[in-house]
This record gives structure tokens, sequence and C-alpha cells, in this order.
DNA sequence: TTTAGCACTCGGCCTATCTGAGTGCTAAAG
DNA sequence: CTTTAGCACTCAGATAGGCCGAGTGCTAAA
């Protein structure tokens, strides 16, 4: 059954109300701020209309009516208009993108703290590997006779670098050897293969040399298996205390648990779509988020991996703001992710 | 004027058990939980004098005796006993150290939520420069002809690397050209003396060497002002929460902005000394840390680097068990980095 | 110097009462 | 059929009063 437009707009202005003021939103107020030409009355004929339907709620009796879960899904289909940054802000966030040439994992840790900072609201933000990683080259270079250092490039173009100090001594010529033996042996291996190559060097090397080589591999699978983990960062689960709902303790204590401790973004969907989702309320999978919402966004890191990010926060969430500030934000990450690279070589002194 | 070895045990008992219970202390409970023989009568009478003495107070008249910040003071200084650790919590912290090989900064943000995780207080951790970085050397490895990978390492051992994307293409010969001017002009200079030898290089070299040039050797600042800057973190700032003291939130939010905000360790003393330091409430410099204590212990980080790590927490912290972990801790992280490089290949996924 | 006893204090808790915002319903008006 | 004015009703939250008991300080006796 379709809402009248009346029905629309009074469902429209108690929603934008309630995220406003996280207070019950009455009949008077609502002929008040909207320029309705009715009166408090038939606005409460409407709103009683619309909590048949299961739009709105009453926290009790003598209160005003609050969104329910369904009525912000409506709201967030169809009434909620796109919000539009502002200059100022897209500057800002343009600025913020210029994160400092680094890890991945601390790109996408920081890519959460900017998000929560944007939005107001904890966010979370993880990258998931979708395909196999391997090593396409290694490269040894000597420092002193009893240390090297190792640098690997995989074939996602990412970089990896160990310093390797020897009990021993080791010549140039002695390292070179090395050298060819990883290329030609375990390059181009996803984790799983390098194993079993690993152990048939075994058999036909020296001890030493074995021992050697097993430092070099060892250090290569530890870096495919970071790039193929997911990781997940929280950022700013401390300003859910700002918000009403989370005034109290008992309320707030769990959900903080939950987000600080058991996070491995189970609960998340799968970033498969390209654009912004809104989980409301009751939406979540897991318990402890039944009455918050979650908005995520997810980008592109190079060919074969995909991140998410995204924000918690009660269902009385400014949808509108933070799906905007979101989409914005990830589609900076995918631009800078896309060229292949990590980001450019820029100065942004941005911590926390 | 010293303290009768009775009134000390009344003092350390009154600690104590405020410290686990976060109740005022009664002069029957001593009676009780201390193999004292004397009345309560007698112990009140005591503890009206350890009051007089500023040692103890009352937060009402019918109320028992909480230990006042001079009494914590005493109780660190001479009545604590060393808290042994157990075997199973020293193979614990072990264990957690074996953080794997990452960037200085990673490293020393995970340390920090290993302690606010051993401790169950809010923690910090910072490294600070104090000598002057350098450059000891640079290589260039070509990826593809339009591609390369800058790797740098410093007189104190740490490597970075970045890979280089170029808009047009470049050979081996040129590649060793600029590989060679990098380490013949570039090399053992600071942050400072850089940027002027920069300048004279540019005057006398083509566009279109000096763009590559220019690029490397930006990189390498910027390793170098990481490096040499003190990057501050935070982390488990929501155990707070725990604590009954912060269950109000009133008092719980500004100390918590303050955490995650200012921080930027203005606050901490200077990681000068080998022991662990303990700062009472109104001695923080810090007006939010007035009623706050603070236990701060400092590492070396190879042979010109110090961190700093420590823990916040109510004035009522459990003074002896968080010191025991957290020296314990520490010495960990200088040995660990006593090796001169970055932590060993080791495995451990712990996250968060 | 220690102890038993006693009057006293005062924060926390529980209950009673009040207030007002907001409702649903009804009957009249458009 | 829809809208509106009016009115009785409900109930969360704030305010005030009263009780309880833990813990104290003081005094007088041991």
């Amino acid at each position: 059954m379709e809402l009248t437009p009346r029905q629309k707009r009074i469902l429209r202005a108690v929603v934008e109300n309630y995220i406003e003021t996280a207070e019950p939103v009455g009949s008077k107020v609502i002929t008040e701020t909207e320029g309705l030409d009715v009166s408090s009355a038939t606005v409460r004929n409407e709103m009683a209309a619309l909590e048949t339907l299961g739009l709105l709620e009453q926290p009790h009796t003598s209160a005003g009516r609050i969104p329910s879960p369904q009525g912000y899904r409506l709201y967030v289909n169809e009434l909620m208009e796109a919000h539009r940054l502002s200059m100022q802000e897209t500057t800002r966030i343009n600025e913020a993108l210029k994160l400092k040439m680094q890890e991945l994992d601390r790109v996408i840790d920081q890519a959460g703290r900017i998000v929560s900072q944007f939005t107001k609201y904890p966010a979370f933000a993880l990258a998931t590997g979708n395909k196999r990683v391997t090593i396409r080259r290694f490269d040894l270079l000597m420092v002193e006779d009893s240390a090297f250092i190792v640098v690997v490039l995989t074939d996602s173009n990412m970089v990896r670098n160990k310093l390797v100090r020897l009990p021993g001594t080791l010549n140039e010529p002695q390292l070179q050897l090395l050298n060819t033996l990883l290329n030609t042996t375990f390059v181009n291996l996803t984790l799983e293969e390098i194993t079993p190559e690993l152990m048939r060097v075994a058999s036909h090397a020296a001890g030493e040399a074995y021992g050697l080589i097993s430092l070099v591999v060892s250090f290569a699978m530890e870096v495919l298996e970071e790039l193929e983990s997911r990781s997940f960062h929280t950022a700013g689960i401390t300003k859910l205390l700002e918000h009403p709902e989370y005034k109290s303790l008992d309320r707030a204590q769990p959900l903080i648990n939950y987000l600080s401790n058991e996070s491995d973004g189970t609960y998340l969907p799968s970033p498969s779509q390209e654009e912004t989702k809104i989980i409301i309320g009751p939406e979540n999978l897991a318990n402890e988020l039944k009455d918050t919402s979650v908005v995520v966004a997810s980008y592109d890191i190079g060919d074969n991996m995909r991140g998410i990010i995204g924000v918690v926060g009660p269902t009385r969430m400014d949808y509108a703001r933070v799906t905007a500030r979101l989409s914005y934000f990830a589609e900076g990450l995918s631009r800078l992710f896309g060229k292949g690279v990590l980001p450019p070589v820029e100065d942004s002194k941005k911590e926390e």
C-alpha cells in the first residue's frame, strides 16, 4: 500500500527531526517546522496511521513518535535526499586522502581513523584479498659481510623488505648464488605451494645454506600471509559516547566491547557491491548490533584486492551525511590505489 | 616524622583494600582482613592520625577512609611489595613480544595494544629520536622499464622501500647513474642538510633527471622525518569504562577526549630514566590527569632512539601489578630492539 | 595505651507526589 | 469524507521527604 504524499512528508519530518534531536517527535513540532497547513490533530491522525503501518513507534503512550527500523528503511530508500558535500568538505577529504606511502595495513588503519573523524561515528576498515598473491621477484642487497637486505616484490606490486643479520659471514658471490636460487625456485608460488618446494630444496642443500634459504623464504611467506589475510581495524570507538543513546553506560558497554574485541568483521556484508550499503538495526546479523546501524562502502585495492570501510552508529544515524562522506572517501581510496601502487609521495602529518 | 610500624601496616591495608574494592575502607574491615590484634577503635584512632598527616582522607563524615595522593605516594615508595609475575604471565608476555617484523611505528602501536591488554588500563606508546638520522645507502632495483624500487638503509639500520612509477621509461645504465649520484651526494646527510644539497644539484641537472632525483630524495626525506618524529599511539581507551570511577560518563568523557585527541605526549616525563616511573594524580602536569595516575617505562630502540610506554588509570590503580608487567614488557622491548634490527622473523597472529 | 559503648552524621535508596508534553477520541465544522 | 478544536487521560522524569545503616569521634573504664 502506497503512502500519500502527506504521509511521506510527515514520515520524513519525523525521521529528520529525530535524527537531529534524539527526542521523540510530537505532532505539534511537525506542524511548526514543516510548512504544513494542517492542524496538529490531523498530523496526529496521520502519525497513528503510520504507526499501524509499522513505520513509526511510540516509546510510551504520552510521548512523541520515533521511526521504527522499517521507517528508517523507507526513509533511506525513498525519502532521503542525497547530501551534497560542500567544497570545503571535499577539499578536506581530498587533503586527508594524501596518505603517506606506507604498508597497506597502515593505510587502511588510517583510512578508518579519517572516516571516523569525518563522520563522528566509530569506523572500521578492512582489506580482503580474494586472489592468491605470489612473489614476483627477490632482491638481496649486501650491507656488511654479516648482514643483507631482502626485498620482495609481489605480483600485485607490493614491496616489502627486511634486514637480515647472520651469525657468520657471507660474500658477494654467495649472495648472488642465493639470489639466483630464490628467483628460480620460489617465484610465482602461492603460500601453500612454497612449503613443499622448501622441503624439496632442503633435501639436497647443505645445512648452513638451507638455514639461509629458509630464513628468506619464511619472510616471503610472512609477506604473502599478510597480504592475503583480512586485517581488521577500528577507530574512534569512543565517539559513540558523544551520542545521547549511549550516555548510559549499560547501553554503550556491550557495543563497545563488541567493537573492540570480537570484531573480526564477520558481521559485515561482503564487499561485492559497488554502491554504499546501509544496514539498519535489526537487519544486522550480530545480536550486539541489533539497535545499531552500519553504513559500508567498498573500494578497490589494485587489481586483486578489495577493501571495505564503514561506520557504526545508533539507528538514529545521519544517513544522508554519512553516506555522502563515506562514498566520496571510498571513491578517493579507489582512485588512490587505482594507480596499482601505494599512494604518492606526499606529506601530511595526520595522527588521529 | 616517621610512621610507626602499625601505622604503616594500616596505611598499606587501606591502600590495598581500596585498590581492590574501590570503596572507602572502614576500621572494621581492617581489623578483620589484617591479622591485627587490636580493636576497631584503635584502628580508628590510628586512621585519624594518618588523616591529620595527610595520608588518608574521608569522602564524607560517615564513610571509611581512602588514600590521599600523598598516601599513594608513600605506599608506592615504601610500602609496596614488588609484584612477582607468574610463569604463565611471563610466557604470555614473551609470546606477545614476538611481534611481526614491521615498520617501527606499527611495532610501537602494537606494543601499546599489548600493554593495554596485560594491564587492563589504557596504554600509550611513543618513540623519540634524540640523535639525527641519516641515510646510509640507496639501492635502486629495476622492475620494468617504467618502474623501479627504491630501498634506503639508514645509519640506524632501518630499511624502507617504495615502488616508483614513471611517466616515461628508463634503462638500466640510467638507473645505475642515478644510483651512483644518490650514493655519492645524498648519503650521510641529516634532514636539514639534504634540502640545500638538492638545490645545488637542481642548478646543474637536466629537468627530467632532476625530477627523478627529487622523487627519490623526497622519499628519503620522508623516511628520515618519520624516524625522527615522535609518533604517539594510544590503545584500549575504552578500558577506562570498566573501572567504577568512570561509570559516570561525566567523569570519563573529559579524560577520554583528552587521551584520544590532545594526546601528543606532552604530559609525559622525559624518558631519561631507566626505571619505571609512577606519577600519581595531582603530580601530573596536565589538568585532565589530575585525578589519574600514569605509570611509564622506557626502552631502547637501537642505538639512537628511545621509546616510552605506559598506562593511564585512576589513582586507585594496582601499582604493583601494573609496574611489574610494564617493566617486564619494556625490558623485553629493549632486548628485542637491542639486536640493532627490527624484531626476528616470527609469526604471531595478534590483532588488537 | 587500648577498648567497649554510644550518640551522631550523612550519602544512598526507596517512595510519594507533581508536572507537563503529548496522545486518542469525540463532536462539530468545512 | 476530511479537518479541526477541545478535553480527558497517560506516563516518564523531576523533586522532595524519610528511612537505613555503615562508619565515625568521643568518652570513660580497663
